[in-house]
DNA sequence: GGAATTAAGGATATAGAATATCCGCAAAAC
DNA sequence: GTTTTGCGGATATTCTATATCCTTAATTCC
């Protein structure tokens, strides 16, 4: 059970856009040189954040992509459900089923116990994911990366967004 | 992100395993025909909860599975994790670092904001999985499966239990 | 208006993981 | 000694993740 590598990509660029002024947009080439990605696959991630509402984008030269809403209305979850989609981690194969034992005809209720305690912590995984806004992470990135490293690289980002 | 469906096997196999009476034995045969699985692949999920301890083992007719520990001292992650590793299910490959403002030689002291808040979610997972016994998971399915088919399910197993 | 740039989406190729089967071996039962 | 069983290795198949390419339409700038 292994998340997608867009996944990282994705939260990434988000907090790139949470920093961009109002207005501006950000372009698919700089997020893929910046990041050190393959611009054509970031761009299916990219795809994905737009198609989910959560960023907005513009056609043209200066045309990208920019957050759709404040990044404090913006949590992981929205990122993460955007690139790696809703459906919930543990999936049901009915193999009760099969059950040699079972009556011709009986029809289960509900879903089995395993079923429900394994969706219980992927909604546990959920929750937290949804606890923690965008801004949230601009924050500790603020705070933690190096002062020198977090103003240039806000400089060229800058220098880049149309 | 989705788990193996072995993990789903490996769990009713439990179940089933826990109602045996003390000191007997259930084959790998027995548990595909009683699931309905393709026993040579059943195998090898089996396979993983015995390296993980958390099964004994015997060989020769009348050999097979029976749980290494009572089913109160075996939680679902125990089981989850046998099949489906303890690896972390989001993984960070370092793209800071190709952040080209980065300084040369600049090295990182902590993993970054998004691979804690990611591993806060996965433990938040696990932690809900951790809280689970076994013995629970039987409480409620002998609530819940209809007694005649819990009751010859019961007999089924037992006549092939070495 | 025309040239350049961009996001979007479809088509396709490659790598790797999940799924599944088969075989040979050693231990245990009878 | 024969059968049954778990175990591990080897292999095949299917599906997903990763990655690239190309066309189209919108936008900017000249
Ligand atoms: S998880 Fe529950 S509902 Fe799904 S196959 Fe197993 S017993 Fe049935
Ligand atoms: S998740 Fe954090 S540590 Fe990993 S590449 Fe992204 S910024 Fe770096």
């Amino acid at each position: 059970m292994i998340l997608k590598s867009q996944v990282e990509w994705a939260l990434h660029c988000c907090a790139i856009l949470a920093g961009l002024p109002e207005g501006r947009y950000l372009s698919t080439k700089a997020l893929a040189e910046l990041h050190g990605l393959p611009k054509e696959y970031l761009s299916k991630a990219l795809q994905s954040l737009s198609q989910a509402a959560l960023v907005d984008t513009t056609l043209g030269p200066s045309g990208g992509y920019r957050l759709a809403r404040s990044s404090s209305e913006i949590n992981f979850l929205d990122i993460v459900e955007a690139v790696e989609g809703k459906a919930r981690s543990f999936t049901c194969t009915n193999i009760r089923e099969n059950n040699p034992c079972r009556p011709a005809g009986y029809c289960d209720s509900k879903p089995c116990a395993v079923a429900r305690i394994m969706w219980e912590a992927d909604e546990a995984w959920r929750d937290t994911l949804r606890r923690v806004r965008l801004s949230d992470l601009v924050g500790i990135l603020s705070e933690e990366v190096r002062p020198d490293l977090w103003q240039s690289t806000f400089e060229w980002v800058l220098k880049r967004a149309g």
